[in-house]
DNA sequence: GCAGGTATGTTGTTGTAACAACAAGGAGGG
DNA sequence: CCCTCCTTGTTGTTACAACAACATACCTGC
């Protein structure tokens, strides 16, 4: 039943699949299955435990106050969900958390994975270590994305965007992970507007591009 | 000189200032001082520390591969920086940290805050929890700010933003924390134009309001 | 090579939000 | 009280991005 190896997951990594299973009992681990649609978690409860997705997919879904809601995230199998929730004791959930499929969840209590217990204290670290490079991980995403979507107009977001990729790219030159489509998700625009503005820039010589491989061009090029 | 009171900062919360100079020494801590626009770290660097701004600020700043920046962020007294990098071995820096003011940072190693010593297992467990918290704190302030910019069209914004107030107040009515300048800057909209659309609001029946007070209406009252 | 589908680019129209400029309320100080 | 500063609301104009509809390029299986 259970296909997903915990070792793979970027909660357990580094641990191997023996260990783990002596830690879960130490750990207040418990299993539970869900039918699609059913709630895990609601709005206003209070979350002590980190949910890891051993099976399926689960849906982050808000409830906007006039009734109508939407997906807000989507966690798949060996993704965790609720951490954020669970490491700060006593702060309410504001959304929900529903199965998009049948699923199987490891419920982990964060104190438990937090806090050294006598027998396994190293690996306790390392998970104390995976934990916070997941949270560190969403909030490079979360951040950068937040910093593309920042300016008002579409060329500007375009051009935090391809300056970002050129930096991590090391290199003007260089091709993003991204289609049309999904860039236009991604920046919060409509995708035919920002084909139409890429080649605006094309043609003002700020960048070319074919397809997904872009190259950026100097600022001032005017002698 | 050292005016802040490190038992009064998220990192070391809860944790008795004698404790904490015990600490230090353990921790592989180490002061340092920069003066108004010198950079602390830079883009590129790869970041084993947390820094602890004990006196002054920083600004965090992006730079773009046309020649501009922009400031990104800005780190007051007894918060940290250098968190989310230092959380990711060998993850590079991708902004630069330069000091707003004449300031004082406090370096600790990361690796040395997530493992437990010999002394005092009880504070590294303690210190683990408030970085875990101050993780989760930043990535729900982010995610909930994404999740009211992600929509194209002002009232949508404006819904979503009132819709969570009233959420997180269990309260139709509540009064919000920004003024308009405020709430415009935090939604990306411009100022004037959220005004106008507030009063179209409040004229469709949706919202009421005086100032910073909100009222939210049923969505169908139409008998 | 051809057919069907998908991804990308192009164009024109329309709605909406930014912008600018100003009016109307408070709040605080002399 | 008057004056000033600051915040909020209002209006009209303009720029730009969404939208729709279509054209072209690209890919895949046949």
């Amino acid at each position: 039943m259970n296909c997903l190896s915990l070792t793979n997951t970027p909660l357990f990594h580094g641990i191997r699949e023996d260990e783990i299973r002596e830690m879960l009992s130490c750990l207040n681990a418990r299993e539970q299955e869900y039918k699609k649609g059913e709630v895990i978690l609601r709005a206003g409860d209070s979350v002590t435990e980190v949910g890891l997705v051993e099976n399926g997919s689960v849906n982050i879904v808000v409830n906007f106050y006039w009734g109508n809601s939407g997906i807000f995230g989507h966690v798949t199998q060996g993704s965790v969900f609720g951490e954020t929730y669970a490491a700060i004791p006593g702060k309410e959930l504001l959304n929900d958390v529903v199965a998009a499929e049948d699923c199987l969840i490891l419920f982990l209590d964060m104190r438990h994975l937090t806090t050294t217990c006598s027998s396994s204290c190293v690996f306790h670290q390392r998970i104390v270590q995976n934990l916070l490079r997941i949270f560190a991980q969403k909030n490079i995403g979360m951040s950068s994305r937040m910093m593309h979507i920042a300016p008002r107009s579409l060329r500007e977001r375009l051009l935090s965007y391809l300056s970002e990729q050129a930096m991590e790219h090391g290199s003007a030159q260089f091709s993003i992970p991204f289609d049309r489509q999904q860039l236009a998700d991604y920046l919060g625009v409509d995708r035919s507007a920002m084909s139409n503005e890429l080649s605006k820039m094309q043609r003002d010589g700020l960048i070319s591009y074919k397809r997904n491989e872009f190259t950026l061009h100097e600022a001032a090029e005017e002698g």
